[in-house]
DNA sequence: CACAGTACCTTGCAAAACAATGTAGCCTGT
DNA sequence: ACAGGCTACATTGTTTTGCAAGGTACTGTG
């Protein structure tokens, strides 16, 4: 069920953690998954998804302890997108909140 | 693209109403576009959505303004649904907004 | 009698999360 | 030397749900 909530959160999540440095693949579902279940299978198509629409670009770099890594890097375009979808969250939360607070009881 | 963000909460919003007393479908679809877009497309596969599910029942009452109007009582099964999912929400959306307010910033 | 508002409903499309599955490199223990 | 586990990438197909578009029908007003 929780599985409906995240659509769209996850993208506002990806852009903004790449908003701080750049990440891998596999370190971004890390640290999601802390706070929340998320697996491989949603994050590569969401970064395929952000590539395509030019929000972030990627770079391969070796590492020692693995495979090597595919780094994200965010655009300028990307930035202007989170800065949009931060807004945008933050007033659907606030709408969803007031319901649960009691909007709509008075007659 | 708002529309991927209310996926499950609007189920949420019109469970939390009906705990409050009986709604007719285009009277929640009223309440709800106060604070975020939606139509009526959106409430009645819905509300058949909740019936299925035995979270909702329905009775007709004849109107004075229009044609009759179908309400909607919440069952003692649908406001466990809605407790369930408002914790849920109540969770996912402090996960969210932890990652908003720096998570992951840290090495 | 047309039109606007109220009120119901269905069909078909699109977006996105995710389980399942597959590839391959690195490291540790035996 | 090699099995097993972790790291790290990727794709396919299924499922859920929001919504535009379309349709019916009742009531009241100009």
């Amino acid at each position: 069920m929780q599985t409906q909530l995240k659509r769209g959160t996850l993208e506002l999540c990806v852009l903004t953690l790449l908003c701080r440095g750049d990440r891998y693949g596999y370190e971004l579902v890390n640290i999601i998954s802390k706070g929340m279940q998320m697996t491989e299978g949603t994050i590569y198509p969401l970064m395929k998804r952000l590539k395509d629409a030019g929000s972030i670009e990627s770079y391969i770099m070796e590492s020692q302890e693995g495979p090597p890594r595919k780094y994200y890097r965010i655009t300028d375009s990307g930035r202007a997108i989170q800065r949009e979808q931060e807004t945008e969250w933050r007033s659907f939360s606030a709408a969803i909140n007031h319901i649960l607070d009691g909007e709509g009881t008075e007659q």
